[in-house]
DNA sequence: GCTTGACGCTGACGCAACGTCAGGCTGTTG
DNA sequence: CAACAGCCTGACGTTGCGTCAGCGTCAAGC
């Protein structure tokens, strides 16, 4: 197999197959009369370990390095990618859930501090810093302004939006009041109206997202106090409401 | 805030950011009479979004447009940005499930050709190609000889291993022959000893991922083959007790 | 008020991992 | 046998910073 076919299969360029020659990362186990580049099936196998460790972030010399330590055989190297994909799978979630909490947030007001936002970047939490940047930007007017500045909105449409949700938010706390269980039809269905509102207004919310809003509702205090201003015991309903929905559609 | 402290709290060196500065991607809004940057809150934001943009591969230069087009709001942004992460989790999750298809397929003496192993990184699938590279290593005898240096146990440890394996497929042959179901007690016992099997020999296999491993028994021809060689209706059988197991177990 | 050590500033060069020609040989297809 | 796709080897360019060097700044302690 040549450097183009190669190429091909692996989803990398010709240039790649060069570069992974000359510096000895990856050599070609023979030559064509003509200098052409022969690749056996052994190579192959190298090639895909190079690009699943250069995919999950190693500098080429570092992959080099595994590869070519003898005392790791194939086993090892599964076992390692293996591992290393699990760890960027759940770096993945938390983002992908640090996005959604955001985006919630930003519907219903509530303000998260920079430190929370950059957490996910790392699991390093330099303290120091955090309790001095707290201090610092406690609660200044800049924020307001940078509150103020995120609504992209028009008055109009916030204002029916905002009526829609307080709407939903009523009839939840009423149906909180009359005594429905938060897993009867009538708290379930409201749910699903608060989910399609979401959808409707803000960003695609399929049920199993919407349990997790749920879940946040009660496990982080400002959204569970924006609830218990409403009505006591708001957030605890709401939340079980959500996610008792999300359980009967799955 | 100067630069030393946001640096700390986004996770990057100081150097990335004089250089995002210098590129113009994020100039801090003010200075100090001794020319030292100043960050404000709003440029936190911005550079958390440069950030995620920069995690998900886009170039510094197309972070910039994107951020400075006047036409997306703040929520546009976290909506794209949601979306490319759910990608991400995606593609990751069948980079995971490649890998395990592997580990697994080496267990069982079965080889992958070199176009599946590769499928994983890119949708494009090129065809034209996929036909010429199977016809050229088909079954020749390096792919037999690639088999054979990837075993890196002793024979001893070899044979003790696979004694072990052919004890449990024999007994759920056994249990299929008695017309125990297939989600017995008897046969997810079974199931469960073959997960600790894996475990103990092979990869940490938890109930998870052995379901995973269950689907494709009957998913992929070649591991249906290996059961049915056993024993007609061998495949579905291990098939649906390891999902069972795994079932009783979550 | 003075030192000192941590921190900040601006060039300037270096480096990894290729992209992108240029200039020339190869090989296969009509 | 021509032509066009594919391969070769330099060689220089690019992105995204890392790493000094040389020099100002500032808060703490004496």
């Amino acid at each position: 197999m040549n450097v183009g076919q190669v190429a091909a299969l692996a989803g990398v360029t010709v240039r790649t197959l060069h570069h992974y020659d000359r510096i000895g990362l990856l050599r070609p186990s023979g030559r064509t009369s003509a200098g052409y580049r022969q690749y056996a099936p052994a190579d192959l196998d190298r090639l895909h370990r190079v690009l699943l460790y250069r995919e999950l972030g190693f500098p080429l010399e570092e992959v080099a390095a595994l590869l070519d330590d003898p005392s790791a055989d194939p086993a090892e190297h599964l076992r390692r990618q293996h591992r290393l994909l699990r760890d960027r799978l759940e770096r993945t979630s938390a983002m992908v859930a640090a996005v959604e909490k955001e985006m919630e947030a930003r519907n219903m007001g509530i303000d998260l501090t920079p430190e929370e936002r950059f957490e996910v970047f790392g699991d390093w939490l330099p303290e120091e810093y955090a309790a001095e940047a707290e201090e610092k930007w406690g609660d200044t007017e800049a924020w307001a302004q940078s509150q103020q500045r995120t609504r992209a909105m028009t008055k109009e449409d916030w204002l029916r939006v905002k009526a829609e949700s307080d709407d939903v938010e009523r009839r939840f706390a009423e149906a909180l009041a009359a005594g429905a269980g938060a897993d009867s039809e009538r708290a379930m269905d409201l749910a699903e109206e608060h989910r399609q509102q979401i959808s409707r207004n803000f960003y695609d919310c399929p049920p199993e997202m919407h349990a997790g809003l749920g879940r946040m509702y009660v496990e982080d205090e400002r959204f569970t106090a924006y609830y218990e201003r409403i009505a006591p015991g708001l957030a605890q309903y709401v939340s079980t409401a959500v996610q008792a929905n999300a359980a009967r559609q799955g």
